[in-house]
DNA sequence: TTACATTTAGTGTCTATACACTTATTTGAT
DNA sequence: ATCAAATAAGTGTATAGACACTAAATGTAA
């Protein structure tokens, strides 16, 4: 649907301005249909992504400081985060050896059991959300990478 | 800066994944700068984006679901971000003289001051937030706009 | 008209964002 | 070696998103 339409707004100063509201409208499209993924499994999606980045650690400790530099959203709460994910038993936290301010954090056994229960229906809703050709795709990526500067 | 840099993860399982996660970034890269605009006028983006609703009503009132429907993001809770912003002084309520089951909504002169305080810096955010140019950013709203189907 | 379904606004609760703050530890300059 | 600055993790609080729920008013069909 075209996002005047989404929104019932008949026109937007300039192109600008609609790209904006565009990203911010496509993004709340998104998210709510990840949502419902992760509902089943009492997870958000914010909690999925710390999942995801402790999985690409590949079995090595990663600290809160660099889980939060990682995150999709920098202002989100990591600290608070993998809390959450401590108390459903699907991260450990472990004091760093070498500075002790540090705290190391590690994804275990059934938080990755979570990421496999979800890999596949994940691949699919990313595929099916996004109704552009291969070509299209990346002039996508290309474009939002350049957006920002 | 490019999106594997941004959040540090050094490639994706294809495009349609690294549009899903380029999409969620970008959103909050936007969000968060124009967060620092809204902040010293206390006002959150979602306020900002019920009076917009509210101004492009010209004076016609609008019911608490109609802003609903306008919303960027469809969850979230109108009626709430109403109650703040009448807190505040910027919109009144008034029992619908035709259905009392609805609520008519309508933007105050301080509403109207509090935008017209904002308007010049919003469009020049919007702009530089944008590093593209005419045609690309064309481009990046068909896509867009095709992407959601 | 009565009974039932639908619509509208609003509430409750959990989670997350935004941002200022605290505490503990480490760094680094003198 | 000392002490201020910087860093890491975590806390407090206000706002918002997600979603189930309620209450009141309206629509509709028998």
């Amino acid at each position: 649907m075209r996002l005047e339409e989404a929104i019932k707004q008949k026109e937007f100063k300039d192109q600008y301005n609609k790209a904006i509201v565009n990203l911010l409208y496509t993004q709340s499209f998104i998210v709510t249909k990840q949502s419902r993924l992760f509902k089943p499994l009492s997870l958000s999606p914010e909690q999925y992504n710390v999942l995801r980045i402790l999985k690409g650690q590949k079995g090595s400790p990663i600290t809160v400081s660099s889980i939060q530099e990682r995150m999709l959203n920098k202002m989100s709460n990591a600290s608070r985060l993998v809390e959450k994910l401590k108390q459903k038993g699907m991260v450990v936290r472990e004091e760093c050896p070498t500075d002790r301010r540090q705290v190391d954090i590690l994804i275990t056994e059934k938080g990755m059991d979570v990421l496999s229960q979800l890999h596949n229906e994940m691949h699919e809703l990313n595929r099916t959300l996004i109704q552009l050709n291969e070509g299209e795709v990346d002039q996508l990526n290309f474009l939002l990478d350049k957006l920002r500067g």
